[in-house]
Order: C-alpha cells, then structure tokens, then sequence
DNA sequence: TTCATTCTTGAGCAGATTAGTCGAGATTTG
DNA sequence: CAAATCTCGACTAATCTGCTCAAGAATGAA
C-alpha cells in the first residue's frame, strides 16, 4: 500500500513552493529544501508544470513557480495524476476500472471499494493549503470515524 | 497504492476455505475456485500455513483447511503479514516506523498518518467472517464519515 | 554580444519487486 | 507398492523504481 518516493517528492516540492508564494526558485533551491537529488527533481517538476500545477521561467534567475493557488491544488488528484489510480485493486478502482473475472461472487470487493472510498475521501478533500496550514493535526485529537457496522 | 495479487489471492483462497467449514480442499480445488494456478497457490497457501492461519494434510485425499475460526482472522494483519507495513510510508507505520530526514519540519507526515489510520482501521476492523456473510455491504449505503475539520 | 545560468528533453541503467514456473522429494492413503 | 498430495528451494521473465547523464535551448547580466 505504498506511495512510490515520487509522489513524496513530488508532494515535497509542492510544498515548498507554496511557502514562497509565488516567488520563482530555481530547482537547486527546491532540491536543498527537499532533500531530493537535482537530477530526479528535474524530471518531476518538469511533469507537475506538464500537468498544470508550476509553471517555469528558463535562463539566469530562473526556475519554478506555483502556477495554481495552493487552495486548488488536491492532494488526491496530484497522486492519481502521478502514480495512478489510489484505488487498491482495479476492481475497485473510479477512475481506472478493470472487472475481474471472479467479480460476480466476489466477496473482496466490497472491501477494496471501501479502502478505495476512504483513501479517496481523506487525500481529495485535502489541498496543498491544508497541509501548509497544518489543518490536519486535530486529527491526532481522534476525530476519526471511520464507519459503523 | 496497491495490493498485489499474493494478497488478493491469499484472501481468495481463505475465503473457500471458510465457505467450506472445516473441511480439507486440495490445493487443486481451490485454484478452480479461485482462479490462481496451482503452483502459485502452493507457495501462498504454505506461507499460510507458516503464519498459522491453515494447517494442511499430506498424501492422498490431503489437502488444506482453516485452522483459526473466520472471526479471529483479522484482514489487516493478514495483509500485513503478507505483504508488509499498511502504511504508506515508513514515517508513520506502527509496525515498520522509520524516521526520514526531514521528520521536524515534515509537513506531510499527518497526512500520511491520516491514511494509515483510516486504512488500518478499516482493515483491523474486518475479519474473514465480515466478508463471508457480506457484513460490508451497508456501507454502501454511506454510513461513511472519515474526518471533520 | 557573449557567457554563465538554468530549464528541457530523451536516453540509459542498476537493483528490487512481482508474479509466477519448475523439479525433485517427502508423506499418506488405499 | 502406487497414486495422490503437500513441501522445499531454486530459478526466471517482465516490470517498476529511483535514479544518473549528456546535450541542447532559452534567458539575463555584463
């Protein structure tokens, strides 16, 4: 049930854009931010400004720049979009659906729809600006409700 | 953010073998039933075996059965057994925790905190006996609350 | 203009993981 | 004893992960 250290990467970068709001870093800023190599950031915010989320400027004093306001940014999309679907098996999957062939009896799928549901729920109802404001921490107050049988 | 085929198949084959109360199945049978190939079976069935949750009889009209009533089979723990850590990253597994360098500063750690918690609940909140007698179904109906901000 | 800076593009690659296959042996039943 | 069946360990092909690298294109400053 991993998220691949891209999408950490990826997720870390975003970060640190959005603390320097609007200013341009060039990606060896982001790189000593993050603590990710020059050469794999390079290749990952190259796909988050193919897929909207930064924009670039080339040349000396050059760099990257949130392109969207850390508001509109869903963390659960930025995964999909990077990794693929946050689903755990196909079956279950909204966005890349594959039947199985059991499927008929098939007595797991009830169970990955509901992990799928409540990944789902937890990672696209958070934006980049709730993980900068640190929204998140009165979870570990036990306001967690997961379901009722 | 997947679960591999081990796990599914792993699940697959424990949920035959409840289905047939007590009784011994080749391993034969049950990759008719559950549509994995003998020889794979095999290895998942052992592993199994090793982890408590079957015993087998060799020879002739031998075979597999569940050696722990559905309801002590907790889903979370085979699939962590199975497959390793529920977490998504290492940072905030119960079972498998590992500091990153960032750690201090780490905004996305409640983040992925937040995921383990609500996949681990889901999980260790399920047992065999759940998905025999498709206890899951009511949630469904959207008896499904995840947090409040 | 020229040069240093910085992004851009595409290729390449070593190691790990996944999803199995396979052969030979050990056990039990009939 | 023979057939059925589990057991054990090795092996493999394909894919994915997590990067590195080289060469080029654009920009800004001197």
């Amino acid at each position: 049930m991993k998220v691949s250290s891209k999408g950490e990467y990826a997720l870390r970068a975003l970060l640190v854009l959005g603390q320097h709001d609007g200013q341009v870093l060039s990606i060896s800023d982001i790189a000593d931010k993050t603590l990710v190599t020059v050469r794999y950031l390079e290749q990952i915010l190259l796909q988050l400004k193919k897929l909207g989320y930064v924009s670039s400027k080339r040349g000396a004093q050059g760099g990257y720049r949130l392109k969207l306001a850390p508001q509109e940014i869903n963390i659960g999309e930025v995964i999909r979009r990077l990794e693929g679907p946050l689903s755990p098996m196909s079956c279950a999957s909204v966005t890349a659906y594959e039947p199985c062939q059991l499927e008929a009896g098939c007595m797991l799928k009830p169970l990955w729809t509901l992990v799928r549901d409540t990944i789902a729920h937890v990672l696209e109802q958070t934006t980049l600006d709730d993980l900068l404001s640190g929204k998140l921490n009165v979870l570990d107050g036990g306001n967690l409700i997961v379901y009722k049988k």
